[in-house]
RNA sequence: CGGGGUGUAGCGCAGCCUGGUUAGCGCGCGUGCCUUGGGAGCACGAGGCCGCCGGUUCGAAUCCGGCCACCCCGACCA
């Protein structure tokens, strides 16, 4: 390709609606331009990269044994009333009807197509098992999109469906998946991590999060600092270490807090830290209210609990229900004396010796308080959101906190949609059996989003080899020696033909524009062909990344070429 | 959906408060000269429904009202 016929808008400014670092670099390299919030369209450089990033999850999917397939974007409402997801999925579904007034939506995800499509074709477990993947356009609705590709409403998605017999079946395809999803990533050279996610009811360690680990990422990962266990913030779970000191003597005894409510005032009135406080909060789920105790500088994680109860919903109390079930105003509620509801305690407090605690009544706290003899706790588990320091549930490591980027999620679904939408076949015994099922998606343009957040340098993107727009930058300085471009031309020639991808930037400007913007487009690998070099029979290798430059004779620059893109392999 | 902000040339912005001649700057773009190893220089030039609609006024980019779009914070959403 030759940059003096390619559409390359690159921009000196940072455009002004661009936040993050990839945003703001595919826009001034002329990869992307935005047509309205949070959908853009790709010129022919961005797009370059994102087929890289598709075909690399091709290749890695079909060697897994999946098998592509093109699912519709627009569909109707009446697959997803069946599975129940048209009233639960909400404003983020883009519903619409067509000119006969049936209501239809644009695929935010395809688990309901896909199912209709192997209910009808496959009635025998000899049909079975069956993995799908598509890679298209989907689209949902986000209420605030942002970080240009990062979170846009229109995004393309690798999505897999797998189809098996048994629950076994169904495990070893997930974990077939995750071993695909490990390899795809880490050919697109992103330095990432397999983070366990919840997974509802279903238990077990039965969905991953393929998180790039990026300092602008949306999510928060918790890791382990001495073994390889890794969690979303949800699933994170805590050791709990063993507490034991004497029993205190005291009793619990009430002092006035006027205006104290919460955990800081508490503290900063009676001159203590928050840690030395349990505090008791009142949440109502669809089976009632109970209560739950955290030590006071700790966060519920309403996900621990619903699970723990095997409940839905969760819900923070309002101030009736809190009256209705301590007996105190809100604020000041409290384990002592607790009794009409269950009383949840996470194992932290159980290390607060002479607790403080609220009194059930205006403007009252308790001190004094042993969590091992004032107050009855039905159960107790884990039911905080893990911090730094938090002791690994694994090892003996202690786990720390950092953000990532989700690019990838897994999850073994079981026979939540087969048994909705009746997807059954008939086993060995002629006896009908729903599929179990999993899915699998990877955010194709968020990768590439996610690889610039981590490949880049004041100058711009340097892109990792396998998903770079082009391999190799051809840049000819000194536009009027015949000799220059003759040389460059012969290169471009020679490079295209044993198979690297090579743009020659042909363009009448000056060296400075050339490799800045070359620097810019962050191509892995620039041949410099200028007058110095090439009096001695040379021209000069850079590495974009390592800024590092060779002198080489120009018959020997695809070795070279191919020798800089093994050892970016090896590192990698 | 709530709060805040912005909308002026392809991009980035000034002008608006305090209404008034031909709406300006940088980058980019075109032509010519010159220059050619890290976004050169000079000269000439093209390019604007000042977001849209309405109002006030002799006169509106500027003041007032409504609408739209975009951005940020939050809530929402899984």
């Amino acid at each position: 390709m030759k940059l003096s016929k390619f559409l390359v808008p690159t921009l000196k400014e940072n455009p002004a609606d661009a936040e993050v670092i990839s945003h703001k670099l595919m826009v001034r390299a002329g990869m992307i331009r935005k047509l309205t919030a949070g959908i853009y369209s790709y010129l022919p450089l961005g797009y370059r990269s994102l087929r890289k990033v598709e075909q690399i999850c091709r290749e890695e999917m079909d060697a897994a044994g999946a098998q592509e397939v093109y699912l519709p974007v627009a569909q109707p409402s009446e697959l997803w009333k069946e599975s129940g997801r048209w009233e639960i999925y909400g404003k983020e579904l883009l519903r619409f009807k067509d000119r006969h007034d049936r209501e239809c939506c644009l695929g935010p995800t395809h688990e309901e197509v896909i199912t209709d499509l192997v209910r009808r074709e496959v009635r025998s477990y000899r049909d079975l098992p069956l993995n799908l993947y598509q890679i298209q356009t989907k689209f949902r609705d986000e209420i605030r999109p942002r970080f240009g590709l990062m979170r846009g409403r229109e995004f393309i998605m690798k999505d897999g469906y797998s189809f098996d017999t048994t629950e076994d079946m169904a495990e070893k395809t997930y974990i077939e998946m995750r071993d695909a999803y490990q390899k795809i990533f880490t050919r697109c050279g992103l330095e990432f991590r397999a983070v366990e996610a919840d997974s509802g009811p279903i238990g077990g360690s039965f969905s991953h999060e393929f998180m790039v680990l990026a300092a602008t990422g949306e999510d928060t990962i918790v890791s382990c600092d001495s073994c390889d266990y890794a969690a979303n913030m949800e699933k994170a779970e805590i050791r709990t270490e063993e507490f034991s000191f004497p029993v205190s003597e005291g009793s619990p005894e009430a002092v006035s807090t006027p205006g104290a409510s919460t955990v800081e005032e508490v503290a900063k009135f009676l001159g203590l830290k928050a840690e030395n406080i349990i505090k008791t909060l009142i949440l109502k789920t669809e089976n009632g209210a109970i209560a739950v105790l955290l030590r006071g500088d700790h966060e519920l994680n309403e996900v621990k609990v619903k699970n723990f109860l095997k409940v839905s919903d969760i819900v923070m109390a309002n101030a009736d229900t809190i009256e209705e079930v301590t007996g105190g105003p809100m604020g000041f509620s409290g384990p002592v004396g607790l009794s009409n509801i269950p009383v949840l305690a996470d194992r932290a407090i159980f290390g607060v010796e002479s607790a403080v605690v609220g009194g059930n009544r205006h403007e009252t706290h308790l001190i004094n308080v042993d969590p091992r003899r004032h107050f009855k706790v039905d159960q107790s588990g884990d039911f905080r959101a893990a911090t730094a320091g938090d002791l690994c549930p694994r090892c003996s490591g202690t786990l720390r906190l950092s953000r990532g980027i989700e690019v990838g999620h897994i999850f073994k679904l079981g026979d939540k949609y087969s048994k909705a939408m009746n997807a059954s076949f008939l086993d060995p015994d002629g006896k009908e059996q729903f599929m179990i099922m999993g899915c699998y998606g990877i955010g194709v343009s968020r990768v590439l989003a996610a690889a610039i957040e981590q490949n880049h340098d004041d100058d711009g993107i340097i892109f990792p080899p396998p998903i770079a727009p082009f391999t190799v930058m051809i840049t000819p300085v000194g536009a009027k020696s015949e000799t220059i471009n003759e040389v460059a031309g012969r290169i471009y020639e020679d490079l295209w033909s044993s198979g690297i991808d090579a743009l020659l930037d042909d363009r009448d400007e000056r060296p400075g524009v050339k490799f800045k913007d070359a620097d810019l487009l962050g191509i892995p690998f620039r041949i410099t062909i200028g007058q110095k070099a090439l009096a001695q029979g040379n021209v000069e290798l850079r590495n974009r990344r390592t800024k590092e430059t060779i002198l080489v004779k120009p018959e020997d620059v695809i070795p070279e070429v191919r020798k800089l893109t093994e050892k970016w392999a090896q590192r990698a």
